[in-house]
DNA sequence: TTCAAAAATTGATTTGGATCACTTTCCGGC
DNA sequence: GCCGGAAAGTGATCCAAATCAATTTTTGAA
């Protein structure tokens, strides 16, 4: 009963045991005891459409994780031209310890809510947490192996493998949650305008709609609407990105019989000279 | 006596309390126990100019510190184009834990000596070492902004404005390990061949040329042969690249009075919309 | 010192995506 | 259901960087 009191004292933060994201959360690894402390400092927040979740120079008084919604992560120069560094969604960490000033600029692109843990005391339930910093770590590196990845993108594809890329990532997050075989052919909103999309791919917003466009005449795509889209064949999206180097093969084992060194087949040449 | 007889029998190896790297590296927060460890663990190994470190996909048996030289992180696609991620200076981490599948190919651009700790080993410590795994979390965070920082210029500046960012970036790490106020001019040695560079900059080896002469004649840079750059004014070049959204602003601290939200300035509207 | 291969530069031409200009569609509030 | 502003789509033109094609310079091995 008494526990019951206390969660209806605090409909906005509803227990982390129905959390939506809990599993893919930065307290993914967390047991009950450390949850328990979590859910304690926790706090929820909403932000809707358009609003600055945070803002590049300025101080973050909390760290948190996304709940739901999707946000957008973006860098600006003092000429307007502007870059998105990546999509925050449900699960997703957002700032980093130690670290209160962050250097891009975090705006909700559709209603947005946040699990937040105030600064410090976040800090030193991390500090004293292995499950909490090593997950931290985890998912700091899977960011890190996916902006790489994306500077593939940006550095080497053309315009119209830049948007079939992305359709296609967008596709794979959508059916992921439970890791079922996911299904030949899918549909799902986008949730960007075609200016995010453009600032996300490193083009302008008219090649975004030409290249759509042209991957709605090929059949690659179908539209239900500018924002609703169908992939009739992930296969044949994938080749039309340029194929998956990135994509298809990721973490594939390989036999490797010859591991003296850092890696097998050692004093091989490179890429270069 | 003893001690001295057994750095002699490790002469590849050198004591811990030696290396080049020792405050910039993993190791950095380690206290005397921990480094102890560590120091037994090590090994030593080289890699020619235009030696494969590791490649995508293969099976990496170390972790491991770059101690001297530089090595390129890159991904190719299956028709031959290729993005350089980043570089490997002294001092970064190499692999990643829990996770032995590297996703991209490195390769060293020049003499390269790694300092290395086998898998199993160096995971089981990192587990329960908060010196290690904190200061581990901290070069990834800071990896993480470096790759997202790089995403803005691969999708938005010019072929000069990419080059220019690029000498600039080079010139702040050649001048760091002493942070003593740094010259308004200098000259180093572009540790990459110009197909690299343009592997880098997203950019074609014969862009990369005249965008270095063009440089040349506007007076920004000085050539003293192929490879070596003087810079004679950092501000000129820095003007050049864009400006610093990213590099002379930072984690500038804002004043920010109202911190009821994640940031200061709760409801503002964003960017987009 | 010579010589061959690799690296770098330069020139001519093409082209993919930017830019500029406008029309059409969508969508939320009244 | 109507209306107005935002979002999306399209057309014409331009230009920065790619491509194609040599030539020159550097480098390092014999």
């Amino acid at each position: 009963m008494a526990s019951i009191e206390i969660a209806k004292t605090r409909p906005s933060s509803p227990d982390c045991a129905l959390c939506p994201v809990r599993g893919q959360a930065v307290c993914a690894w967390c047991d009950a005891a450390e949850l328990a402390q979590l859910d304690r400092m926790k706090s929820y927040r909403s932000y809707e459409r358009a609003q600055s979740i945070a803002h590049a120079g300025t101080r973050m008084a909390h760290l948190g994780t996304l709940l739901s919604g999707v946000a957008v992560l973006s860098q600006g120069m003092a000429d307007g031209r502007r870059q998105i560094m990546g999509l925050l969604l449900p699960g997703d960490f957002i700032g980093r310890p130690q670290r209160p000033y962050l250097q891009f600029d975090i705006v909700a692109a559709e209603k947005v809510t946040i699990c937040r843990f105030e600064r410090a005391a976040f800090e030193k339930l991390l500090a004293g947490s292995a499950a909490l910093s090593g997950r931290l770590l985890d998912m700091a590196f899977d960011e890190l192996d996916a902006a790489r990845d994306w500077m593939l993108v940006l550095g080497r594809k053309s315009a119209r493998e830049r948007l079939a890329t992305l359709i296609y990532r967008l596709g794979q997050r959508q059916t992921r949650p439970p890791n079922s075989p996911p299904p030949a052919s899918l549909s799902f909103q986008l949730p960007l305008t075609r200016a995010m999309l453009a600032d996300y791919l490193g083009l302008t917003q008219e090649t975004v709609s030409r290249q759509m466009t042209a991957l709605r005449q090929a059949g690659i795509i179908e539209q239900l609407g500018p924002r609703r889209i169908r992939v009739p064949d992930r296969e044949r999206l994938l080749a039309e990105a340029g194929g998956g180097a990135s994509l298809a093969s990721g973490y594939r084992a390989r036999p490797a019989s010859l591991e003296t060194g850092f890696c097998a087949g050692f004093g091989q040449k490179g890429t270069y000279f």
